[in-house]
DNA sequence: TCGATGCTTCGTCTATCATCGAACTATGAA
DNA sequence: TTCATAGTTCGATGATAGACGAAGCATCGA
């Protein structure tokens, strides 16, 4: 029997195919849970705990829960590099997996999250917030500013005091799945989701079990004018 | 559903133990023929040609035909930087094969590499070589200067200008998986090793398929009084 | 408290694949 | 030629592990 480091048992994890669609979803650094990480492999969320198990206890991934969701992400860019590297290789050899990719830059762009917005907007509404000084983020939580209460107030007519709820926080920043970057939830960012859609600026997907959230002209007009990015800001 | 090159094909070849252990095997870049890489993963010749034609189909190793060898390398370098990865992302989470842990030092500070001295001393070695200015490193290779050719003559009594090999480099670094640092390799790594053996400084270790070597006491001293990093060197 | 949802554990089934014995081909040596 | 060695192919076998249904646990919201 030889010593030395297990590359066939490391191998060996990246080497099922489950595991590997998993690993390739995880690759731009994002952090997924566990539901989306089946689905993108194409598995059931029994299967796919068990190959996140597997995957955790190998080290190249590590969970981290929110709430009733554990997300995964890759322990560190090094496990990026080997399967880039790996991909090279395939890529070298001419195996590739050649596949339709019915992409949704609508889903990265808006959708649900739970019940409140997420995507490109929701990261950018966030960020936006910020830096109005609508928000104040300390280590974990966020909370509204004074001045964040008149803006809600005032632009979209939500009185902050009456979103206190027992177990719910206010404000909570949220981690995105298509940005790997915080959102607005709790229930301000519910409430905000909601006010949208009775607005009119906005309107979930109708498609069976679609997360979309599909913007009207009007409202992506008041959105940008509220959050929106032309002001300078943005970074990364 | 993804689209992009199979990686799952590819690290599925590595994370065969048997495998695995062959392309390690090869990681120095030599070429091994069909029966040595068939020892070195402990099989039979039948089941190392199975695996031989899966590992070149997946454009890992490539085949060369001389006489009625067939000798096996790797298809490039990137191969190798990709197994070492994998072994660096095994190391980095504890999954070494060691079962009997009183060897798994002893692997770590002296092992053969083929038929060099590689792990701590082995690295130890080619710094120390380094540092006495005995071999001159240049983009890729390694070659020894007139000085090292002076020391090896009168401390080792070899004589590095009978050591060329038609296939096989005299000096050559070999990347040490426990070091992540090159120690020497090529027919004078293996000279310098072979004189070791016969000057009864150093024995491979009985046990079959052992990769561990040991160091006498006496060897360890005249090794030390050579190489060993406590002297002062001239310059730097 | 209750139900809904996300995730895990358990148990079973099934397909894959590594393994080796035996037989075959190819090269080299006597 | 004949023998020996290197390597491959074939077929049978056995163990592994990936898959999912069902049930259990945990968290959230009402």
């Amino acid at each position: 029997m030889k010593a030395g480091p297990d590359i066939a048992l490391v191998a060996s994890l990246v080497g099922d195919p489950a595991r590997a669609n998993m690993l390739t979803a995880l690759m731009d650094g994002r952090a997924l849970t566990a539901s989306e990480l089946a689905h993108q492999a194409g598995i059931t969320p029994q299967t796919a705990s068990s190959h996140l198990s597997k995957l955790e206890a190998g080290g190249l991934i590590e969970p981290e829960k929110q709430g009733r969701h554990r997300y995964y992400r890759l322990t560190g860019p090094d496990v990026a590099g080997v399967l880039e590297g790996l991909a090279g290789l395939a890529e070298r050899a001419g195996h590739t997996r050649v596949r339709t990719g019915p992409k949704e830059p609508a889903l990265r762009r808006a959708r649900i999250c739970y019940d409140h917005l997420a995507g490109d907007l929701g990261v950018q509404m966030l960020d936006s917030m910020r830096k109005q000084r609508l928000v104040r983020q300390t280590k974990q939580s966020i909370e509204l500013t004074g001045e964040g209460k008149r803006f809600m107030a005032e632009a979209l007519q939500i009185d902050a005091d009456r979103l206190a709820h027992p177990r719910r926080p206010i404000c909570k920043a949220c981690l995105d799945w298509s940005e790997r970057r915080h959102h607005l939830a709790g229930t301000l960012g519910a409430a905000v989701m909601n006010r949208f859609t009775e607005l009119n600026w906005a309107a979930r997907d109708p498609a069976l079990g679609s997360r979309v959230v599909n913007f009207t002209r009007t409202g992506e007009k008041r959105f940008a004018a509220l959050f929106g990015s032309e002001q300078p800001n943005q970074g990364s």
